[in-house]
RNA sequence: CGCGGGGUGGAGCAGCCAGGUAGCUCGUCGGGCUCAUAACCCGAAGGUCGCAGGUUCAAAUCCUGCCCCCGCAA
C-alpha cells in the first residue's frame, strides 16, 4: 500500500484528502498552524485539520518548511507520494525531493491559465466558459510543474466561485481516485506546460471587490461572481458598505452610478456600458435582503448617485 | 476580554439620546377603477416592541443580565 503525505489547509482540500484515503496509508496530514479567526478572535484550526482529527490521522503543523529540517522529517515517514492540494506555502526543492516519487499539486484551473493563489475567481472574473482541475508534478516554480492529467468543467451563467469551488474539490478527488495510482505506477507520462497561454492568478485583494461602476456592466456582473464569497462585490451607500450579493446587467443608460430605477425587479445602478440590476443588498451590520425589500425600508431616488465610485 | 451595528404586526424600516396615543414603505384580505399593469383609489385584519429582572405614577424608550443576527478586522 502506497505510503502518502497529505498536505492541504482549507475546505477545498478536503475532498482531495477524503480520495487519498482510498488511495493508500495517509502516513501524515500536514497544514497550517492554528491561528485565531472570526469573530471573538478564538483559535481554531484548518477543514483539513478537523477533517484529520476525525479520522484520526496524524497532523503536522510546521510553521515554516524551509530551512527548518521539514524536509528531514518529511523523509522519515519514508512517503512514496506527497499529495498538496492548497496548502498555501510555497514548498522549496528539498521538500519536493523528500517523498520517493515527489509531490504532485490538485491545482484548480486548466493549466498554464490561471497559475498562483487564485484560479478558480480568475477564470470566472475572466470570462472563460470553462474551467478544471489539473493534476501536476510539482517544479520549484509557481504551478509551473509538468501536467499528468486533468478534468474540465463547464461554467455556468449563475456559477460563483463559491459553486465552482465546491464543485472542483469534488472533481479533484475524482480526478486524484483516478490518476494517483497509474502515477505511482509510473504509467502517467508528466506532460510540460505549453510556453503559451500561461495566464497568472494572483492573490484576490479586498479591494477586487469593490464597485467601478464607470466599467461595463457585463464586467461587474462576472467579477461579483468571481469574488463571491469573499472579498464580494460592494460599493458604499450615503458613506456605509453596501456588499452586492446578486445583480443581472440590464440595458439602461445614464451617468455611471446613477440610480436608474428603484422598484421591485431590483436597484438599477447606469454603468460605463449598460446597467447593472443590483437584486439582493446587504447594508452594514444588517442582514442581506431582496431588493425589494431593501427598498422598502430605504428610499433611493431615482436620477440620485449616492454610491462611491462613480465616474469621475 | 479585538472593534462595531442590529433584534418594533408577514417583509424592510422610523420611533429610543430629551419616558406618557404603535408611525412609514410594502405585503395580505375585502371592495372599487382600468383595455391593461410591478399602476391607482377606498377600507380592514394583524404587534406580549428578542428574553428576564430593575427604576418609575407610567418603559419600545432609562439601568442590569442573558439569547440570537450581522458588518469590520484576523
Amino acid at each position: 500500500m502506497a505510503r502518502i503525505v497529505f498536505m492541504g489547509t482549507p475546505a477545498f482540500a478536503v475532498a482531495s484528502l477524503e480520495a487519498c484515503l482510498t488511495l493508500g496509508e495517509v502516513v501524515a496530514v500536514v497544514t497550517q498552524p492554528d491561528k485565531p479567526r472570526g469573530r471573538g478572535q478564538e483559535v481554531s484550526f484548518s477543514p483539513v485539520k478537523a477533517f484529520a482529527l476525525e479520522k484520526g490521522l496524524p497532523v503536522l503543523q510546521p510553521l515554516k518548511v524551509r530551512g527548518t529540517g521539514f524536509a528531514e522529517q518529511l523523509k522519515g515517514l519514508a512517503p512514496d507520494v506527497a499529495v498538496v492540494t492548497a496548502y498555501g506555502k510555497i514548498l522549496p526543492q528539498d521538500v519536493l525531493d523528500a517523498p520517493r516519487l515527489g509531490c504532485v499539486n490538485v491545482h484548480a484551473s486548466l493549466l498554464p491559465r490561471f497559475r498562483g493563489a487564485a484560479p478558480i475567481q480568475w477564470a470566472l472574473a475572466s470570462g472563460d466558459e470553462k474551467t478544471g482541475v489539473c493534476l501536476m508534478k510539482m517544479d520549484a516554480g509557481m504551478d509551473t510543474g509538468p501536467v499528468l492529467d486533468r478534468a474540465e468543467l463547464a461554467i455556468g451563467p449563475q456559477d460563483t466561485s463559491a459553486t465552482l469551488h465546491d464543485a472542483l474539490a469534488k472533481l479533484g478527488g475524482e480526478l486524484l481516485v483516478r490518476s494517483l495510482p497509474r502515477y505511482l505506477a509510473g504509467e502517467l507520462q508528466a506532460v510540460p506546460q505549453p510556453a503559451e497561454g500561461a495566464v497568472p492568478a494572483p492573490m484576490i485583494k479586498k479591494e477586487d471587490g469593490e464597485l467601478d461602476f464607470t466599467r461595463a456592466a457585463a464586467v461587474l456582473e462576472r467579477r461579483l461572481r468571481a469574488f463571491t464569497p469573499w472579498p464580494g462585490a460592494f460599493t458604499t451607500l450615503d458613506g456605509a458598505l453596501l456588499k452586492v450579493h446578486a445583480a443581472q446587467v440590464g440595458s439602461g443608460k445614464g451617468r455611471p452610478g446613477e440610480v436608474l430605477r428603484a422598484g421591485p425587479l431590483g436597484l438599477e445602478v447606469a454603468c460605463g456600458e449598460g446597467s447593472l440590476v443590483l437584486t439582493r443588498l446587504q447594508l452594514e451590520g444588517k442582514r442581506a435582503m431582496d431588493a425589494k425589500d431593501f427598498l422598502a425600508g430605504r428610499k433611493l431616488m431615482v436620477g440620485s448617485a449616492p454610491f462611491s465610485r462613480v465616474a469621475s
